[in-house]
DNA sequence: TTTTAACAAGATTAAATTATCTGATTAATT
DNA sequence: AATTAATCAGATAATTTAATCTTGTTAAAA
């Protein structure tokens, strides 16, 4: 099998999307993520509470709490999730796995990659959470019934 | 952490790549192997046993035994051994992890991520190993004296 | 023909990742 | 004030992946 993020991070990332398209007074429990998104509950619980520490989302406790973003959708990029939960050496190390890949000691498909990887880190970068907002919703929406 | 492919794969990828650059009348054991590549023998030893299953290298027991290219290193791909090892779910699945990403249904980054994914397949597919020869070369002689 | 160096195969161990459970705390609602 | 529905924190369990061990088989070389 191969991945490229986690399932921890494909967790948060959609957790986050999911968190982008509610209206902004309101949180979301561990509970509604998990029925929505078809994740276990204590594990987005876990991925959610890790996130608050680094102030991506909020949360609050006790009867009507939940998560929420932690700052405007238009100021959340896809890669502060991936940093903080997978990091970035996904940008860093060879994708062959060897050792001190570099311009100066380059793998066989060093500048490939190094091409690939920097498209890969643009798509993380560029665009902020609302940008996203409509295609999550659609996306979101179709998976209970589907 | 975040991989492309599993050590398992990059192993293989590594050891494939080390064979391509013998020379065609020799055998390497696993344990030439395991010291130019650093990486652990029996792992290795194993991962080649795999390999030789699907033809894509030879194997010879006995002194003077250890693997070898299964065909001309012109005939080989990089993507055969993915294919062989961690299989092609990378370019098929959500790379955000929702179910059912397609078209139809696209997560929010559908687009960029197929035309990424369809790169990083062309990487893969498009060159043979003859043509990787000079730089896997060059890359290896550089792992033991660093 | 004996020794030696290798692969082959199966079992086992170790480590990392994914998932769940339990109890404590918090705060809104009844 | 009691109930309820949440997060939070820590422990534990299950699964997957990575790595190692053991024993057997093979074949070249001494």
């Amino acid at each position: 099998m191969t991945v490229i993020f986690s399932k921890k991070c494909e967790y948060g990332l959609q957790a986050v999307l999911y968190l982008s398209t509610i209206e902004e007074d309101r949180t979301a429990s561990a509970d509604e993520i998990s029925r929505k998104l078809n994740i276990p509950k204590e594990f987005v619980s876990k991925i959610l509470q890790s996130l608050a520490l680094k102030k991506i989302v909020g949360s609050k406790k006790g009867n009507s709490g939940g998560f929420f973003l932690g700052r405007p959708a238009s100021q959340i990029k896809l890669i502060e999730i991936v940093e903080a939960i997978d990091g970035l050496s996904l940008f860093h190390n060879c994708v062959l796995g060897f050792p001190d890949c570099s311009p100066d000691s380059p793998c066989p498909v060093h500048n490939k990659w190094g091409k690939l990887r920097q498209d890969a880190y643009d798509m993380l970068t560029k665009e902020t959470l609302d940008q996203f907002r409509k295609k999550s919703i659609a996306k979101i929406k179709k998976i209970n019934n589907s």
